[in-house]
DNA sequence: GTTGCTGAGTCTGTCAATCAGACCTAGCCT
DNA sequence: AGGCTAGGTCTGATTGACAGACTCAGCAAC
């Protein structure tokens, strides 16, 4: 009954690498109202209520990692200021947006429910994250899914 | 030019929410490590490398809030002790932790691969994330999701 | 029957991160 | 000159992470 996965590395799993970048507590927050189109610094502050120190390292280290990147803007009448917006790789965080919204919204929503949701620009219906195989087939039940190795699995040492 | 999520409260965002539980260091990779079949205390400190404090608060943070289930068991010639699993709440964590895996696997992995891969339990092939619309089309493009308000929004008060 | 092992923790002290609140700054406007 | 605004820094108190030592219950070997 010894879990398989106890023969197999874990140093370079790509979900840890991940949750470098994702696992502080306001990162997916401020992502969030980056994805609203909620790009000024101020604004975000006011509306997350994140300390402005840490919204100012979380910036700073989403702009490191390449997730956002900073850019002038001038209003007139303003002098020149910087907005923050998304990367390619940071719109590739979507998927992982709309799931923990899916999740949070089923679990953790108040009585009338979510106050926010994922639209289709085509046709407007409400975005949801769907789990499939490869091959096409729907992934209905968690149940289904099953974690193996993959190419860069390494067996462990010690 | 104001982005229209300004006028939209947050304090009931359940993305906040769910990134109360989610959104520590190690949380998902504890999760991972259940996901994995790694369901012992031990086993999980050595695979991790989480300081015993931090990994005893994790697991105690999502057994309290319904992630996990703390359930007995014995091996023979040894006392009962308690092993971690997954509730529903917890199995349905599996499209968040696909989505993280894909974002990493895509901008973080080393040149050989993923460690890790998500299959399918009927056909064997590997599962990912797709974004969906509740009309069926499949949203291809992260610029083709656009976020709105949903049932449970509140206009901002101040 | 004492010594040792094992799994699952707790205790302690250090060091880093978070947070609230005050302060700073460049340019614009009056 | 004085005030406003966006986007920050600086400071000090609290909280969390972490490493390393200690605990504790039951089994097992000497």
């Amino acid at each position: 009954m010894r879990p398989a996965a106890l023969d197999w590395s874990v140093e370079n799993c790509t979900i840890a690498r991940a949750m470098e970048i994702l696992g502080e507590r306001w990162t997916l927050v401020v992502l969030r109202e980056v994805f609203n189109g909620v790009r000024r610094f101020d604004d975000m502050r006011v509306r997350t209520g994140v300390p402005r120190q840490v919204l100012a390292n979380r910036l700073a280290m989403l702009v490191e990692r390449g997730v956002l990147r900073r850019e002038p803007y001038r209003e007139p009448g303003s002098r020149e200021r910087h907005e923050y917006r998304l990367t390619g790789m940071g719109l590739d965080l979507w998927p992982v947006l709309v799931a923990v919204l899916g999740w949070g919204d089923r679990y953790l929503a108040d009585p009338e429910g979510s106050p926010l949701t994922a639209a289709h620009r085509d046709c407007g219906g409400e975005v949801r994250v769907e789990l499939r195989c490869e091959r096409g087939h729907e992934v209905a039940r968690p149940r289904d899914v099953v974690p193996r190795p993959g190419p860069g699995a390494r067996r462990r040492t010690g």
